[in-house]
DNA sequence: TTGTAAGCGTTATCAG
DNA sequence: CTGATAACGCTTACAA
């Protein structure tokens, strides 16, 4: 492996003005640069980060921290998309992204301190469980971190406008005429609680008297479950006449049981997703969905740590809220006719 | 920032005896060990991987390439699905896993550069363009590397196993009756050759004559081309029976060209996919297609490149087919009545 | 404009 | 079993 002091040898010249030349330091001369240079590339120099960072104390590398229950979230069209949003606005600005694990060397670790071990600039935090420890420690810490979809005190967020998402579902649905709204809402996260909030004060606001029985929670992206609550919303005795999801892979749950009842989607009863997720589109009947920007999400994600770590001083924490839109497909049935 | 001379102090003891502490070296006394390591959690110590990386020559950090046009890659469940499998398997070994950007301080780097200037102890890469020199050189350099999807020389690749995959393919058509088969195949690329090789040889034992007009390309997982395509299908005068497309994704251009001409799939036109995404389960009627295990691709994958990095005097470079099977969906129609 | 040398936080060798 | 010390490859005052 070719260093700089071999470049320096073969230059005649010292370590330190080749640093520099390499740095396209003003101080050397450009002759000089150029020489050092071209020898640079004639011996195929590349340059070790290792060495440098430790000197540095800068990494140019963000840290995605993802931590789920079923380790295959990923795999969602929701987070791989946001992550290639993430890792192309990284790109941009010169940064590589670094998937922490939190094993390191076959211990456990918390991703606070691997994130350190690593050295990362900063961290982007992708969870779906906030309340770990070993995700808060990080959070309090002082590496630059900005989280999705959860607020931290005097932290960057970046959120998806899930109050504004369930509002418009439902005021939506009011519109068709339905009154008769149930929701299957996911796991217990902060997410949950904001669209549980907002889909209570919407239907408050219009004067919709929702029954508990109309309230089911139903593990977020496994459509089984989704399809379990599905099941005991048919068998009600005063049924629903929609059916929200918690996300549209969940649908799939709801619609596999829909069907064994013989019932007809936006028809016989109604349904509405939630990410808009390309399946949505394609599905038949198009989904009636709330699209997520998640593209977007990941993008102003990595664009704000970067800025909080280029402008440390300067830098003041925000609330980025990024919004989505109501996808109106065919599974929604207008029940009043205007 | 605690290092190891902070507990050296406190513990009244040398920094080399730290070190070794620290790395549970039994040439220190359980004792002075358990003191250490006591002092270091108090003070909250995480090792700096960069000071260790320079001296170590290992920076356990797997990197990935990941090359395409549109840069939406990650975005396809293929590769996500993949990624996560090769997360899975490199935490469970204690490595992380880098995504490789070609550019550092604005400066466009080859990925060979890039990978070696962040030490990475070894390289996946998934490319849709293996002709692309940024990836040769890197192919072609020490650092241990493993292809997906492509065969190098001596060098390890995992591979889906595309021949076996349209060969079956076909052989389930003929099998059902089916004697005027179309191919929409991807670019060119070694998969597509595979596949196209494939496809042929199988047409040829099985004694179907495909006219030429019956071979088309369109580009993988844009819905678009391969509705072109598909049109372009429909237009002829002896019109296939059935459509094999580049990928599911791709299939629904197809889907989109062929409702527009009224015809039911699985009944006026047969139609099969590749790859098998979730999606091509939750359509309907289900998609006939042939399924990749990609997660186990991407398993395999991180597995042998680890095995590699710590073997490198055994490690005897191989190819590793990972063989998928055909989801027998409802889009063929049986056209004989045995 | 260039050179010198200290030091970033570790590990590893060798001596005690 | 423990300590001293030289690297690892680079950046950066400071000196020349």
């Amino acid at each position: 492996m070719v260093k700089i002091k071999d470049i320096a040898e073969a230059c005649q010249v010292s370590i330190g003005t080749v640093s520099k030349a390499l740095n396209r330091s003003h101080e050397i001369s450009e002759e000089t640069t150029r020489k050092i240079i071209k020898k640079a590339n004639e011996l195929g120099y590349v340059a070790n980060s290792n060495a440098r960072s430790l000197k540095t104390k800068r990494s140019y590398s963000l840290g995605i921290i993802y931590f789920d229950s079923t380790n295959s979230g990923l795999e969602h069209e929701y987070f791989s998309v946001m992550l290639n949003g993430i890792k192309k606005e990284a790109e941009e600005s010169g940064y590589d992204v670094v998937l922490i694990s939190n094993k390191i060397g076959g211990l456990k670790n918390s991703y606070l301190s691997h994130a350190k071990y690593r050295g990362c600039d900063g961290v982007i935090i992708v969870s779906a469980d906030f309340k770990n420890p070993k995700i808060t420690t990080l959070v309090e810490s002082d590496l630059p971190t900005v989280t999705i979809d959860h607020l931290f005190h005097n932290r960057t967020s970046i959120l998806s406008d899930n109050v504004k998402g369930l509002e418009t579902i439902v005021e939506y649905l009011h519109d068709k005429g339905h009154k008769k709204i149930a929701f299957i809402h996911g796991e217990d996260t902060e997410v949950t609680r904001n669209r549980l909030a907002s889909f209570y004060r919407t239907c408050q606001k219009l004067k919709l008297d929702i029954p508990d029985s109309y309230i089911k929670e139903a593990q977020y992206h496994i459509p089984k479950y989704s399809g379990l609550a599905t099941r005991e919303l048919l068998a009600l005795e005063d049924r629903p006449t929609c059916i929200i999801y918690p996300d549209d892979y969940s649908y799939l749950g709801g619609l596999t049981e829909i069907e064994k009842h013989k019932l007809k989607i936006g028809e016989d009863i109604s349904v509405v997703g939630y990410d808009g997720i390309y399946l949505s589109r394609v599905l038949r009947p198009v989904l009636t969905t709330y699209v997520q920007d998640s593209n977007k999400i990941g993008m102003m994600a990595a664009r704000k740590l970067i800025e909080m770590i280029e402008n440390p001083k300067t830098y003041i924490p925000e609330q980025v809220v990024i919004s989505g839109y109501l996808q109106q497909g065919k599974t929604v049935k207008t029940l009043n006719s205007l």
